[in-house]
DNA sequence: AAAAAATAGTTGCCCAGCTAACTATATAAA
DNA sequence: TTTATATAGTTAGCTGGGCAACTATTTTTT
């Protein structure tokens, strides 16, 4: 049965995280998905980044990143401005209303991370983030 | 920093679960998906599935079943008629084609199964998967 | 200095997955 | 029996994410 693969298993955890986490986000009223919200903490930490290294840092590729900062950008949460060293690079940065909206996301961010993670000790979360990356590993060797 | 957190460790080994997977098999010249293998392997394992009931053992919703249905079926590897007990249910199974691929298939997805998880014991694997269902159930509840 | 290669980003096309609204059939209530 | 409700499936619109091809700037080679 598929539903005893472990490869499922993890793929469908990933999925009622999202699921679960967009829920919350909407019923505090909060208008960007989860996604969004992992760009804006990356930009947050790391004023002036550009976007390729956004997506070295999630993992996401060039079109991927393009189409969010796009999107953020129409939203009013971040600038975008090209960088006067290099005119093919542009430096990202969250704009007011982007700080405002990180204030209100932060606690209900923590709220969705403890709901899942809660009940695991210190010890298992650190288990599970070791097998995770032995995982991660073997497919990347 | 958002790589350690341990959401983002199962979105991110998910994530490269299906990269992998779905190159081995581009690799192989096998032209469906990894969601479409999915969805192929359940209707092997359940004759005459209808895709509600599809869409209850994979965890995805009628409209993604949908498309994914009409996909496999303009692909010629399943077969789908009308219920003559309801006929608001599809009856699908798999056609000769789609009984072809599978022996091809199989394998391959065999193959992909073991790269990643290849160097966990049993009880790695058996840690992992509590773990998981752990996380899965506290965010059911 | 001119040509070639590398780098940052965008666009277009496709599939997966979510929501909401819809059709059609079957079942339950009035 | 007619009306309401439940069920199976489809369609449409949006976002995320993958690939390939493209533009526009450096940087490297020759």
């Amino acid at each position: 049965m598929i539903n005893e693969n472990l490869y499922y298993k993890i793929e469908l955890t990933a999925r009622k995280i999202r699921h679960y986490g967009q829920s919350v986000l909407k019923s505090h009223g909060i208008n960007i998905t989860v996604e969004q919200w992992l760009v804006l903490n990356v930009i947050n930490d790391n004023k002036g980044i550009n976007q390729l290294r956004i997506g070295e840092i999630l993992v996401k590729d060039k079109p991927t990143i393009s189409k969010m900062v796009r999107s953020l950008l129409e939203k009013g949460f971040i600038q975008k401005e090209v960088s006067s060293k290099d005119l093919r690079h542009y430096s990202i940065s969250i704009s007011k209303e982007g700080e405002k909206l990180m204030n209100v996301v932060f606690p209900v961010v923590e709220e969705i991370r403890l709901k899942g993670i809660n009940s695991l000790t210190e010890i298992e979360k650190e288990n599970l983030s070791i097998l995770l990356l032995k995982i991660q590993k073997n497919i990347d060797s």
